[in-house]
RNA sequence: CUUGGAGUAGCUCAGAGGUGGAGCACCCGGCUCUCAACCGGGAGGGCGCGAGUUCGAUCCUCGCCUCCAAGUCCA
């Protein structure tokens, strides 16, 4: 993971930055740790990740881990991981530090009491004593009458005595924030301006009636102590925006925070198949598969970063660096996107062929001795062959854990070695005998290069049996590769060695 | 139901008041020892629907439809 260049012109920032000088924006990364990264999560990330790097601001990586139920340790590593072998580098958050932490919700406790205190005290929050039977009871007839569903205000302005007779009941009250009553107008850096109107937005709570601290309440509030600039989220997060505005108002009138309320960028939703909100649970949703199938990170974050924005008309595949130059959050688009398998494993393909050559072979050793084709520590000669084998394949695969049936042949013992029983069917058919045994033979005393391979095969094959290409140089693919598809073949023939090659076609002959 | 968001080729995105574009995917051809890559060609939408403004609208206005999200003591 490198730190990346700050790149960029600010000649013209359109009112994005709102007169911060381009080092002082300061974004975050909020995940709640609960599970496995998802598609979504990293395109948010992506772009908060990008925005910052752009301007040479911060990207703070921050964990709302308050609902204690659904966090483990193991999923706040996993998280952390993911986000290191995307390259998604933090500047303040976990294993960081940084001068307004602790940055893991759950340490931050105290100062939301705090905070709670300090609103309730200036009357910006109040005891709300309704009971769930009696919200649904309200909520449930206000939708039936064809009106807003939101909190009806029951408990803004109790009277002392209303309120003991509460307590009396042993009633355990929650807090509110008292929701200004004007609109909320805010201009979103995606949408443009957006207006909520005072009566869609009831007062909501912010501390429930067990003491705990909600959503609501911290995210805002660590926004401010963070002194975050701009907030990237999603679409979803769009209707509980005035909320926020409101809560940091009424922070910075009771003098927490820089008093400043950061400007808001809703990006898109990520869709799945058939139109519904890509969610945690389905196929193609988690990191961890496109881990495992070998997509390489900045192939896979160069198309997500297509997922609400391109850097140019005619132009999809480009490095991060060319991203954090380009990156400007008013090109977003405001319609929600689909995510694209098979666009997502082309974008990978491109960036693998980027790839040079040295890199390449050591990437696919991880994949190659998962499978068992390679030990994890390579030998010299082994590294070799790999090395050799990179211009034969790297067209040729779209993620690396291809890498595995496209050049498993090379390196297993010839002990495991086994034809692909379709593969066999196929092309091992009626005179392949013939073939292979001619091979054999044109093969024993040549030259072990892969031009003298070549000639020697063509005069034998083309030319000694009057094959076409096809059916001469196809039994031969199969019985020292095991697959129809394989790497060049006299390439591959030189590659493996005279000893195996010759083997190989024995054995074939004999199956 | 209420509020908010969105509706341009199969998918992702551009576009500008004046006869709709790119990339990916797809099809065909070339190259070739297979599959790719690469090169060349092709098909595919009339810009959600209906009005209005305009000489002219996909782009402006209004209404409608559809999809998505939010609405809760989840985040």
């Amino acid at each position: 993971m490198t730190d990346r260049p700050a790149a960029a012109s600010f000649d013209d920032d359109g009112g994005v930055l709102g007169g911060l000088e381009p080092n002082q924006v300061r974004v975050r990364f909020p995940p709640s740790p609960t599970g496995l990264l998802t598609v979504g999560n990293i395109r948010s990330a992506l772009f908060n990740w990008a925005f910052a790097r752009h301007y040479g601001g911060k990207l703070v990586l921050r964990i709302e881990d308050t609902d204690q139920s659904r966090n483990t340790p193991e999923a706040l590593q996993y998280t952390l991981e993911s986000l290191r072998w995307l390259g998604l580098n933090w500047d303040e958050g976990p294993e960081v530090g940084g001068e307004f932490g602790p940055y893991l919700q759950s340490e931050r406790m105290d100062l939301y009491a705090d905070v709670v205190t300090k609103l309730l005290d200036a009357g910006k929050a109040y005891h709300c004593y309704c009971s769930q039977e009696e919200l649904d009871q309200r909520r449930e007839a206000a939708r039936t009458a064809g009106q807003h569903s939101g909190y009806d205000g029951h408990c803004r302005n109790l009277t002392e005595e209303q309120i003991q007779a509460y307590v009396d009941e042993g009633r355990r009250p929650v807090v509110r924030l008292r929701m200004p009553d004007r609109p909320i107008v805010f201009d979103d850096l995606v949408r443009g301006e957006i207006t909520f109107l005072p009566e869609n937005l009831g007062d909501y709570v912010l501390v429930r009636a067990n003491g705990y601290p909600l959503y609501p309440l911290v995210n805002p509030v660590d926004d401010a102590l963070m002194e975050i600039t701009h907030v990237l989220r999603g679409e979803d997060l769009l209707p509980s925006t005035p909320r926020q505005i409101a809560l940091y108002e009424a922070l910075a009138e009771i003098g927490i925070g820089n008093g400043r309320t950061p400007r808001f960028g809703h990006l898109p939703f990520v869709m799945g198949e058939g139109n519904k909100k890509l969610s945690k649970r389905d196929p193609g949703s988690g990191l961890g598969e496109y881990m495992e199938r070998g997509f390489l990170p900045e192939g896979l974050l160069n198309y997500l970063a297509l997922l609400g924005w391109s850097i140019a008309e005619d132009r999809d595949v480009f490095t991060m660096d060319e991203m954090i130059e380009a990156f400007d959050i008013r090109k977003v688009n405001a319609n929600a996107a689909r995510f694209d398998p098979k666009k997502c494993e082309a974008i990978n393909a491109a960036h693998m062929r980027l790839l040079p050559a040295d890199e390449f072979a050591q990437r696919m050793i991880p994949f190659l001795a998962k499978a068992g084709v390679l030990p994890v520590e390579p030998s010299a000669d082994q590294l070799a062959v790999l090395r050799a084998a990179v211009p034969l394949v790297q067209e040729r695969m779209n993620t690396l854990s291809e890498s595995v049936d496209m050049l498993g042949f090379l390196f297993v013992d010839e002990a495991a070695f086994a034809l692909d029983p379709d593969a066999a069917a196929k092309v091992l058919t009626g005179d392949a005998g013939a073939v292979l045994e001619a091979s054999a033979k044109a093969l024993t005393d040549v030259e072990w290069t892969t031009e003298a391979i070549e000639a020697a095969l063509r005069e034998a094959l083309i030319d000694g049996l009057g094959l076409k290409p096809k059916n001469a140089f196809g039994p031969v693919r199969v019985a020292i590769s095991g697959r129809r598809i394989s790497p060049p073949l006299f390439e591959s023939l030189e590659l493996l060695g005279r000893e195996k090659s010759l083997h190989r076609l024995n054995q074939a002959r004999a199956e």
